[in-house]
DNA sequence: TATGAATGAGAATTCATTCAT
DNA sequence: GATGAATGAATTCTCATTCAT
């Protein structure tokens, strides 16, 4: 709907997926449409066919992209019930779906650096939707008294932003970080930024 | 000498800056050398005199860009004593230098997001720079019983990433977050995230 | 038969009326083939079905225009008796089948400028059957005496020159003339011309 | 001046002029830049340098091609001073550039049919001083009682659309002409029309 | 140092046409 | 007859880089 007309079809799909690595690879204006073309063994025209222009193959991937994250982040945390398991939940699940997904960080990264430019509003909404919903489990344990008040997007920054950088920068890393053998799993490092975070947040009783 | 051919001049100083706003603002690929030469008012193959070729300028920008943030960090946590006080300090400077040139943030995130393709080595060295420190600091701490053991990398992300995030989305929040008026500013974030941090690393004595 | 395959239909008949409005207003280069299927509704390849290529389509609506023209202009000589009533017949028959069909001046103007590239010969054969129902006129003008010698083409060049001219500049007029006011009517503009080639073709006894 | 940003050179000069004669012979549509480029021996990036685009390009062949014509014309009857030698002379001088320059005559012809789409203001404004000197000459011959009144305009397009369509048609009417040797030259043809144009617009005392 | 001009190698987009259903 | 999907071959335009002055 809107201007993003995807006409269904295994092509369209076959496009879009490989375009979404090469976006999030190279960035938008790092993404070359011949080497799309020969990367799915697609007609260039095709692509136009599909989706108008490179815009709007780009708005297409993010929206997908996106709307992938935030429902599989809050489907996650639906069936918790402690104010502290949906938090768990959340870092964990957005955890997976960006390490599942890498694409997602690499692109939002960008996107954030240049000002969500390029970032179609259908996308950026789905980013809304994640930070509500933590927003919501922020809330509901202040009023609980279990956590302590505070912005809802300084939690969402750290979650967001610590998570996405650390499973970016994994290529990266090995020129960074002063030893290789330093390096720890996604997994590991998840759970240390949702102990940090609940540790943190924590209303601790004298 | 290296790669870097630095002819220090006006004219460079004015490139340099020019192109380190642009390369932040539209990444590597999307920085136009005629756009920068019409920008700065300076001949396009002035540009190429000073600096020897796009990927030269760009290096040049990032070298500057992330010394100048390495040093002002290190400055701000050497003459501090408790650990405390250390990483509060590291905290507080990271959070001023990338407010105060947003610029390194952005191209932070999208070097991080093309696993640091154009990055130039001695930039990269900045970056190490800081997280040795940051690892120093965190070693001490747990050495004297203060603060829990944790990767130092864990941290370093929560840091940058949540900063560099938060700062650099400003102007895109306004879209993302649920209210405007739940904008916070970069210092009260900064020190939620201080307090976050430290209180998720507090060893607490029962 | 021949080469234009127009198979009689709704759908056909459709196609080459906004064709023919289409190759009048942008020519055969900018006449685009998408636009005439969205313009119409018919799915391009229909638009193939039913005229096998684009110079196809283009030879129908130029046959059917000039012929439809030559007929007209033929039909309206035909009744009158005097020399001077079939010149005038002649101009007024033109001047009205053009500025019923402003298509056919632009496309006409089009072609000259272009030597007649994509012109059928059937629809240069209407416009010599046109060029000969003139001589005709004007051979019998001046066996009667009636009228000054002069090169038949010369006169059919001043007739359907300004008078196509005149029609199809109507839009742009406004942006030429040096005032609006000084805008006529066709009607009146071709009276003029009319007016004016009689009295300067007619012998004019002392 | 505005944005036709013509940058002196022999290289501009040259393309200018090889693309004039392309745009005239193929239309705007029909010309092609890298043929333009081939023709040249430019490269085809220079001609971006010195034009901007292909629309720029043809706004300034357009402009230096109709004020050139209007130039001649209104020089070549400054000088006279009788109104029928300065008609005369219109008409001749008129005949000659277009002859000279038949791109001129051709592109006039495309444009009009097109409403004049792609004509840059500048280029329509030497059309105007045209019309406009003979506005004058026409109105002065009415006011010493040697003309009869008529409207400029159709007097211009009787001249204009008749030359043009004669010299722009030469090629194409060895195929429309019932007989070649019927075909006279553009010095006979303009001077029929002189006469005719004369003929009919004196005031015959009775 | 500075600059106007030039260019090779792309890179996005277009368009007439075809084909399977 | 009709249509969605596909495509090869252009075609316009871009961009980093170089060069002569």
């Amino acid at each position: 709907m809107s201007e993003i007309t995807k006409k269904s079809s295994k092509t369209a799909a076959l496009i879009q997926e490989a375009a979404t690595n090469m976006f999030a690879t190279y960035g938008f204006d790092g993404t070359i449409m011949d080497e799309l073309a020969a990367k799915t063994g697609v007609n260039k025209a095709s692509i136009y066919y599909h989706f108008g222009s490179k815009q709007g193959l780009y708005e297409a991937c993010m929206t997908t992209l996106f709307s992938g994250v935030a429902n599989q982040v809050l489907a996650a945390i639906a069936p918790q019930d402690s104010v502290f398991d949906q938090l768990s939940a959340f870092i964990a699940a957005f955890s997976q779906a960006a390490y599942k997904s890498p694409n997602m960080p690499a692109v939002l990264m960008r996107e954030m650096a240049s000002s969500g430019k390029n970032m179609p509003k259908s996308a950026r909404q789905q980013m809304q939707r994640l930070l509500f919903g933590l927003k919501t489990i922020l809330e509901e344990g202040e009023r609980k008294g279990l956590l302590k008040p505070i912005q809802p997007l300084t939690v969402h920054m750290m979650i967001v932003g610590s998570l996405s950088l650390y499973i970016v920068s994994e290529p990266l890393r090995r020129g960074i970080a002063d030893a290789p053998q330093a390096d720890i799993s996604v997994a590991e490092m998840t759970e240390e930024v949702s102990n940090l975070i609940q540790n943190g947040l924590k209303v601790t009783e004298k």
